[in-house]
DNA sequence: CCAGTTTTTGACCAATTGATAAAATATTAG
DNA sequence: CTAATATTTTATCAATTGGTCAAAAACTGG
């Protein structure tokens, strides 16, 4: 038993990553396949068999790198997680207002464009009731939009933005631009298929800015005026 | 066989409603007790224990009601469908345009504050696809909002309305408001536990007036002028 | 090449799933 | 009450599901 350390090392979940090349390989194979499973199923309708499948690899041999159906989808919302909160976070305090919002609204847009999956299998969650992440919900969450609401509260207050509910607006935004992903099918249908998907999120993208600057600017601005001298 | 119309009436779904009184009930029992376990857990994700269970009655009993898990699912679903177009279909292009607007976010919050199962009902159908009602989305839904499209860029050519992608403008009606019921433990979760669903509610109609109205609003109206001069 | 390790496979399992058949019970019409 | 009908229950089924096990195969460092 001299070399213990290197010995039977199962790939657990706890792991960093994986100890080999192959480990690692096949995890991330496992995971997208998942990603696409759970995505269009949600935890409970997804099944070990799809996915292996989509993995192009036996039940038995995924369930060599994830020993539980849960973990998988464990390990793919915890991934999740790491990225969601990202555009929110870098809603920074000392920016322009109505460039950080517009900036935001941008961002979460582009990622309903490029990981749709992602925003699927989150909306899966929270419709069945989140039940792995209501933690987090309550907490990370809650305390980052608390702090990111505060900032907001303070631009109105400096007559930079609009009043209105700060809690509310970030809502909105969460709504509109996952709706291009979660709602996919539906927008494609009412579109028609002649728009591609470029045209589409350029076509939202425009409207958003619209819909969310115009409410939010503070108004009465005539054109060629910079801001409005209507006090208050 | 004189009376052969009265003889073995199975309860089959295509009949309108049911022939006996226990029928009308239970069936009804069948599709409320349905509706909570499909908009937690999607169709696939639904076991027929879980429905049956929610309608306290046995699996075979509620078999013997609708012969197939998808014959519940699918009267649901056209139920919904019944009712889920109506607040757009009232949009009237006589109406003032944007008392019309303000009006139909209403009626779309509403819905969400009162039917937040067919809300999520319907989510969970998008979100997997839309299998069971993509004909629907792509002819009903696609001409009605496409009519309703209509009125509204005839609205903005007369200058009663700020210009702005009609459909665009739907699709983010429709996620904001759909948003209070699809990601309701998110919502909660992020208020915290002291606002009431009332409370909640009553804000969201308030921000989603200011947001549209303000933004859809032609803009540059000094307090107390009706129209602005602005021409072009 | 070889021993040790990692990966893959095929055969299996118990539990759950959607669904059926028939007997037993309740309801209703005459 | 009685007979026909409608409803409910019990027992059961085949298929699917998440998961196990041991053996086989492939890969690794020496």
């Amino acid at each position: 038993m001299t070399r213990s350390e290197k010995k039977a090392q199962l790939p657990s979940g706890d792991s960093p990553k994986g100890r080999t090349r192959i480990q690692r390989e096949k995890r991330e194979l496992i995971l997208q396949a998942a990603l696409e499973v759970f995505a269009a199923s949600g935890f409970r309708g997804a099944t070990l068999d799809q996915i292996a499948e989509a993995a192009k690899m036996s039940k038995p041999n995924l369930l060599y790198y994830y020993s539980r159906k849960e973990d998988i989808h464990r390990t793919l919302i915890a991934r999740l997680m790491e990225t969601w909160l990202d555009p929110l976070k870098s809603l920074k305090a000392s920016g322009e207002p109505v460039e950080e919002i517009c900036a935001y609204i941008n961002r979460k847009l582009e990622m309903a464009r490029d990981f749709p999956r992602e925003s699927r299998l989150f909306a899966n969650e929270i419709l069945q009731g989140a039940p792995h992440i209501i933690d987090m919900l309550e907490g990370e969450l809650k305390e980052l939009v608390d702090e990111k609401a505060l900032v907001i509260k303070g631009w109105m207050r400096d007559g930079k933005l609009n009043e209105c509910d700060p809690h509310h607006l970030l809502f909105a935004i969460w709504a509109t631009t996952q709706h291009y992903a979660d709602f996919d099918v539906q927008v494609r249908a009412v579109l028609g298929p002649e728009k591609s998907g470029e045209e589409r999120f350029e076509a939202a993208a425009k409207f958003l800015e619209n819909l969310f600057c115009k409410g939010l600017k503070p108004k009465a601005q005539a054109p060629g005026s910079q801001l409005s001298g209507q006090s208050g």
